[in-house]
DNA sequence: GTTTACCCTTAATCTAGTTTAAGAAATCAG
DNA sequence: CTGATTTCTTAAACTAGATTAAGGGTAAAC
C-alpha cells in the first residue's frame, strides 16, 4: 500500500495521491545480487537509485589501479552519481552492491518528465541534492582531521550500523588508508580503550 | 545596465525584466578587504556571495589549528557554506577574501522569497548547487590521485589562473601538503621538465 | 556441508611527506 | 618610498602510513 518511495519523499513535502501514482509509474523496482555493478565508469549515470534493502559503495578507480569509495548508502539512502546524471557525460565511478540488494530506479528521463509534471519534486530533489552536498563536504573536512586514527573515530560516530556490516577492506578504502593500517588502528584503540 | 548577477544567472535561463527587477533589488553590493571574512566558523552563513572581482576561499580548521582550503571563487562563481544556507545550523567553515574584493549578497530569506517569486530561480539554482556538488566530488576524486606531485598538476590544468594568482600557502592548504613539500615538487618538476 | 574465495591480523622494512629552522625574496600599508 | 610583514626556498631529522609477506579465520557458493 505504501510505497517506500512515495512514503520516503512524501516525508519532505505531502504528495497527492495522483502525483504518488505519476512517481509509482515511472520507479522500477530491481533485484541487485551482491557484487553486481549498477553503474560503470564510462558509462553515463542514466537513473537515480533509491536503496530499499541492501547497501551499496560509489567508488572510483585511479591511475594505479586501487578503487577509493566515496560513498556508501543503504536503506532509505539514495545513490547516483550525481555529477554524470546531470550532465549526461561519461561517468569516472562506479557503483556496486556491497550486499544482496533491492532497489527503485527513475530515469533521467523520467525524472526530467516528473519535474514538470510534479513541480514540488524539483523541490524537494533540490533538497536531497543539497543533503548529499553537505554529505560530501563533510566527508572532505573528515578527511582533514589529521590522523587515520581521528578518521576512523569520526566514521564510527557517523556510521553506527555501517561499521559492522562492512568489511574493513570497504571501510579502509573509505578512509584512504590500507586494510592492514586499519587492524593498526583498532588494536591501538583496544589497548588503550 | 547590465548588472553582473543578472548576465550571469539569466546565462542559464533567460530573465524577464521585472524578473531582474525584484533580483537586483534584493542583492546586496559590499566591498570586501583582503584577509576580511565573510562568514566565521560558529555563524549561520546568511548569504549566497557573487564574486564580481577579486577571489575567496572556504576554509575549515582542524582540531589542531590548521586551517585547510576547500574551495576557492574568483570572478563570476558563488561562495557560501551551502550546508549552512540550508539548514540555518552554526557552519564549520570560514569564507576569506584572498585579494581586494567586490561582491552581491543575496540574504537567505530574500532568495526564498525570490524562490517563490521568480520560480525558474528554483531550477538556475539546482544547476548551481549541482555544479558545486560536481567540483567538490572532482576534488574528492582529485585527492586519489596518489602522489602530492599529481594531484598538484592536476590543480594546475584545473585553476591555469589561480595558480599564478595564490600564494604558495593557499596552493599547499588546498593539496592538503605543507608549502615546505609544495617548493620541493616544484623544484622536482623544474629539474626535470 | 564442504571447498573455495575472501578477509583479518601481525610484523619487518621502507618511503612520502612533516617538522623545525633560518636566510633570501617579494609584497603591502602607511 | 620605505619598513614591516608575509612568503619562498633549502636542508636535516623525523614519523605516519605503505608495502610485502605469511598464517589463521570466516563466510559464500556450489
Amino acid at each position: 500500500m505504501t510505497h517506500p518511495l512515495t512514503l520516503h519523499l512524501g516525508s519532505f513535502i505531502p504528495l497527492s495521491a495522483e502525483e504518488k501514482t505519476l512517481l509509482v509509474d515511472r520507479a522500477k523496482v530491481r533485484q541487485v545480487k551482491r557484487r553486481e555493478k549498477i553503474l560503470l565508469a564510462g558509462e553515463v549515470c542514466q537513473h537515480y537509485s533509491f536503496v530499499v534493502e541492501g547497501c551499496f559503495r560509489l567508488f572510483g578507480v585511479d591511475d594505479r589501479g586501487f578503487e577509493h569509495n566515496i560513498q556508501f548508502a543503504a536503506e532509505n539512502d539514495w545513490i547516483a552519481d550525481i555529477g554524470s546524471f546531470h550532465t549526461q557525460k561519461p561517468s569516472q565511478l562506479n557503483i556496486e552492491a556491497l550486499e544482496k540488494s533491492s532497489i527503485f530506479q527513475i530515469k533521467q528521463q523520467d525524472l526530467y518528465y516528473l519535474y514538470t509534471h510534479v513541480p514540488k519534486l524539483n523541490l524537494i530533489f533540490k533538497v536531497l541534492i543539497e543533503l548529499k552536498y553537505i554529505e560530501i563536504q563533510n566527508r572532505v573536512l573528515q578527511n582533514f582531521s589529521s590522523t587515520a586514527e581521528d578518521r576512523y573515530l569520526a566514521f564510527l560516530d557517523q556510521y553506527p550500523n555501517l561499521s559492522n556490516r562492512l568489511p574493513n577492506t570497504q571501510i579502509a578504502s573509505y578512509l584512504g588508508i590500507t586494510p592492514e593500517f586499519l587492524s593498526k588502528i583498532r588494536k591501538n584503540i583496544q589497548l588503550r580503550g
